[in-house]
Formats: C-alpha cells, sequence, structure tokens
RNA sequence: GUCGGGGUAGCUCAGUGGUAGAGCCCAGCACUCAUAAAGCUGUGGUCGUGGGUCCAAUUCCCACCCCCGACACCA
C-alpha cells in the first residue's frame, strides 16, 4: 500500500442547497480518508464547490443576486454542512482541503490543462449544431427529444443553433480508455462492477468528440479559454480540472507527485456522475499527458420511500442537516453507512431513520455501553491491560478486524460496520448468560473477571467505530479509560 | 430495441449444488445490569413462473413475466 493517499468527492454544483446525497458522499469519503490515515498513510482529504456553467447563471440572475454573491451564499451552505457532519472533526480525522472553481489557483489549473490538451492535439474547433426549443427557451438534447420534437412543446419546429465551439477529441481514447480499465500498473478501477461494465460497455460502442466551450457572448460565467476571448470553457471541462488544482497542480509538481501520482488517487461520485469521472475525466488526462485515477466509487440514490425519486416537486426531499439537528452527527452517519445499500439506490425515510436509530444506536450500542458501564463504575471494576490485550487474541476480535479490513478495503463500509453490531451483540448475549450483576454478589472476584471482559467488549467495540462514528467512539473510549457513567445515554431513544 | 443487474420471511436486504439467513415488525420468556426501556428465545419463506441438466437446484442452463440501470453534452 501506498504511504499518501488522496481521496475527493465530486464538487457538488451550487445552484442548490446540500441533499442527502451529497451527505452520503461526504461521509463515506470521510470514513475512507480516517481508514487510510490509520492504516498509517498521509491523507489528502478533498471537496468544494463547482460554481460555473449556464444553470448557475440563470439561479442567480432569477433570485436577482449578483453571481458571486449567489455562489458565495450556496457554496457557504456546502462548507458549513461539513462539520455538521463530522467531516475532518476530532481525533483521527484528515483535514478538508475545499476547492472552489472561482479560486484563482483552480481557474489557473483549468486553463494549463486546457493548454496540454491542446499542444497535444486533442482540441479542436468546429460548428456545433444545437436545437433549441423557442418554447422551453432552452437548449434540447438528443435524448431529451421525443420524434425529434421538444415534449413539452411538440408543435413547434426546434430551431437549430449553428456556432463555432471548441471540442475535445475523445473518440480518438476509447482504446486507451478500454486498456486503462484492465492496466495493471495503474488501472483505473470503477467499483461497483456492474457500472466497470457499463462505463466500457459505452466505450467500446465508440466514443464521439464532444464540446467543451461555450460562446461567451451567450454564457460569460466560465473560464475563459486560453487564446481565445470569445470562448469560455464548459462548466464540467473545468470542474474535473479541479481534482488535481486542489493539490497545486501545475506549479507544485511535488505535492502532485505525492498524492496524484502516489497517492492511490481515489474519487467518490454519484451514479449519474459515472461517465464523467470514469471516461471523460480519464480522457481529459489522457489528453494532457498526465497519470489517470486510481479507482472510482460510485454510490447508488437516495431516493424516497418506495425508491421514487426525491424531488421538491413532490414535496419528499429531506434535508441532511435537519436529520443532523434532531438525531445528532453519528446517527445520520451511522444510517447513511450502514443502513444506506453501499452501491445501489437505496430509499430514505424518517420513519427507517427512526427505526433504525432506536433499534441499532438507542437499543443495541447506547444500551450496552450503559448496562456495562453502570456494572463497572458501582462496582469499582475497570479495565486493565491484561484483560485488553487478552480480548485482543479472541476469535472475536480477530473476526472483528478481518471482516472490518475486508470491507474497508472493498469500500464496502457497511460491512465493516455489520461487523461491530455482531460484536455488540455478542455482548448482549453474553451479559444474558452469565449475569456478571448477580455473579459478583456470590462470587467478587468471579464477576468483576466477568465484567472486566464487557470492558474489553466495549473498548473493542469503540476502536472498531473509530472511523465510522468518531464521536461515539471517543465517548466510549473516555467512559472505559476512566470508569465513568455516561451522564446521559449515548443515545437517547426517540418515541 | 440492445446490453447489464435483479426478483429470497409482512418490510429492508444477505447468501448457498445437498433439508433457507440477518435486522426491523410480531409473539412468548426474563427483568436483582441497562435509556418507564433496553435483553433472550421463537413464529414466519413451495428463494418470480414454466421447463431442462444432475443422485440432489433457491443456487447451473433455457424460455417467459416483472422491476431497475446503461445506451453522451443531465455540473
Amino acid at each position: 500500500m501506498s504511504k499518501t493517499f488522496y481521496i475527493t468527492t465530486t464538487l457538488p454544483y451550487v445552484n442548490a442547497k446540500p441533499h442527502m446525497g451529497h451527505a452520503l458522499e461526504f461521509v463515506r469519503a470521510d470514513v475512507v480518508a480516517r481508514y487510510k490515515k490509520l492504516q498509517g498513510c498521509e491523507v489528502f482529504f478533498n471537496t468544494g464547490t463547482d460554481e460555473h456553467g449556464m444553470k448557475i447563471w440563470e439561479a442567480a440572475e432569477k433570485e436577482g443576486k449578483d453571481v458571486m454573491q449567489y455562489i458565495d451564499e450556496n457554496a457557504a451552505f456546502f462548507k458549513t454542512m461539513l462539520p455538521k457532519l463530522g467531516i475532518s472533526e476530532g481525533e483521527g480525522s484528515v483535514p478538508i482541503n475545499f476547492i472552489r472553481t472561482t479560486d484563482e489557483k483552480h481557474i489557473k489549473a483549468a486553463k494549463e490543462i486546457w493548454k496540454r490538451c491542446n499542444d497535444n492535439g486533442f482540441i479542436y474547433k468546429k460548428n456545433y449544431k444545437s436545437k433549441y426549443c423557442v418554447g422551453c427557451e432552452e437548449e434540447k438534447t438528443d435524448s431529451e427529444l421525443v420524434d425529434g420534437k421538444c415534449p413539452l412543446h411538440p408543435t413547434r419546429e426546434l430551431e437549430l443553433i449553428d456556432e463555432e465551439n471548441y471540442f475535445f477529441k475523445l473518440s480518438e481514447l476509447g482504446e486507451k480508455l478500454m486498456a486503462l480499465y484492465e492496466d495493471e500498473a495503474r488501472p483505473c478501477q470503477v467499483i461497483p462492477d456492474s457500472r466497470l461494465n457499463e462505463m466500457k460497455a459505452f466505450v467500446s460502442r465508440g466514443l464521439q468528440d464532444f464540446s467543451i466551450s461555450r460562446l461567451k457572448t451567450k454564457m460569460p460565467w466560465g473560464i475563459e479559454v486560453p487564446g481565445d476571448a470569445n470562448h469560455v470553457m464548459y462548466v464540467w471541462f473545468d470542474a474535473l480540472t479541479s481534482y488535481i488544482a486542489t493539490l497545486g497542480w501545475p506549479e507544485d509538481t511535488d505535492t502532485f507527485e505525492k498524492f496524484w501520482i502516489n497517492g492511490d488517487p481515489t474519487q467518490y461520485c454519484g451514479k449519474d456522475n459515472t461517465r464523467f469521472q470514469s471516461v471523460i475525466w480519464q480522457g481529459i488526462l489522457l489528453g494532457a499527458g498526465l497519470p489517470n485515477s486510481r479507482r472510482i466509487i460510485v454510490n447508488g440514490f437516495v431516493t424516497a420511500e418506495g425508491g421514487v425519486k426525491m424531488s421538491k416537486s413532490l414535496g419528499n426531499v429531506i434535508d441532511p442537516i435537519e436529520i443532523v439537528d434532531e438525531y445528532g452527527t453519528d446517527a445520520l452517519r451511522y444510517f447513511v453507512l450502514r443502513e444506506l445499500a453501499p452501491f445501489e439506490d437505496t430509499p430514505f425515510s424518517k420513519e427507517k431513520m427512526k427505526e433504525a436509530y432506536n433499534a441499532n444506536l438507542a437499543n443495541s450500542l447506547g444500551n450496552l455501553v450503559s448496562r456495562v458501564m453502570r456494572m463497572s463504575t458501582s462496582n469499582g471494576v475497570s479495565l486493565d491491560a491484561e484483560t485488553s490485550e487478552k480480548f485482543a487474541q479472541t476469535d472475536i476480535a480477530k473476526n472483528l478486524h478481518e471482516k472490518q479490513t475486508k470491507g474497508f478495503e472493498n469500500f464496502n463500509i457497511q460491512i465493516a460496520a455489520d461487523a461491530v453490531w455482531e460484536v455488540i451483540s455478542l455482548a448482549d448475549k453474553l451479559i444474558q448468560d452469565t449475569q456478571p450483576f448477580k455473579t459478583i454478589k456470590v462470587d467478587k472476584e468471579k464477576g468483576e473477571g466477568e465484567i472486566r471482559i464487557l470492558l474489553a467488549y466495549l473498548e473493542t467495540i469503540a476502536i472498531a467505530l473509530f472511523t465510522i462514528l468518531p464521536e461515539s467512539s471517543a465517548k466510549i473510549l473516555s467512559y472505559v479509560k476512566d470508569n465513568k457513567m455516561p451522564e446521559t445515554p449515548l443515545f437517547v431513544r426517540k418515541d
């Protein structure tokens, strides 16, 4: 394993407030970052905001705001959400690098990568024909059309717009991309396999060049194309560059080498982003002569109940911050990490949240901490190094460690979390079977020994939760260490 | 339409060529440790339908039905 590790989320587009999918992506990336740090890696953890493009331009205009003011406000929502999700908070955390695509260093990097692609012959100018629906007053893509007409305005003829745009020669990179997914030395893995298959199918069908600029007269909110003041970069061309701009590329070659070349660069994204990350971004990197990403981890969507899409118009959107405010940071992390499928779409509902919270946090984990700590504190029994070390050698501890490693190494945090709850359940069973609270009254030494073992369980559980529920992990460890009863339950049961 | 994934307990999902598993829900037991409630035990499924291969299929193969995803300019 490499001694450095790079991980990034996709940069959320700031035309809306954070939703559950963002929270999911941030939290999962945070867990992986913490895990790698625990493994001894120096970790670079990146996120930020994507702030150019037509939609932002329009949204700002609609709200009658200056664009910069508008994106400052929206970027702040994302930035302030991070600590609420426990990102980069507390011991064991990895500091976040937050890049905005309006940052000076990002703009520099975007221009440089453009230049390099251009120097390598991957950028050219040609006429771009787009279809414009006068009814909607917007451009339509072919996939949006039904029988060649706008489904919302089927009686109107589409207007053809013909303008000059810069294009990227993705069509020449198909074979190289296919080879990249299978490369032995530095493959670009797409996780899970089903997404990789989709991408391979997509690439093998043949790739087309695509436009990477917009006329400034039509849409000025973007990074100016080097050497052509009439065009700005199409938003995602610049946005993708942020993953290396955050490292100070192109100037800071040391940091770039340390983390991008040698740091196993790992990217999280939502499933709607698979192609951008694993084909287009890799294509741009190839075009610029830069090393590929090592891994794209694709999350499913968080849906509303019944698997339907969360949307404002349906009124079924759940704000992650609202959940944090009601249940706490670790509770949201718990849900996102264990209750939501690691790679598939999964429904989120407040009922499910409450059910899972009560069953697995208040009852299982929280209650176990309470009952063990009551036994230990009221009998003055504390954990000693010997019991702790001995417990680490048990099959229970070894099995937990094995499963956690397997889960984390495969970016399946659910498996790593499941393993902890297995141990929690074993601890409860042990109490039921041995009843140390009874034993201690008839055989002090035996009872104390049993309680000490339970404390070792607790310690093991807390350590295993270090990356997943950092707040709770720290609390439990301090209860055990100081032999102190929690003043309030770890997770208060909700009615 | 083409390609890919899936249809397993009331719900959310694991899993396996040899008499089906977890969590939640529900029911019983216990309650002298624990958050006016935690715990333990248990009920519960002809593993989408119809064929086939095999001593044996939920697990492999074929067909069909249903669901989901991909099939480019959605930041």
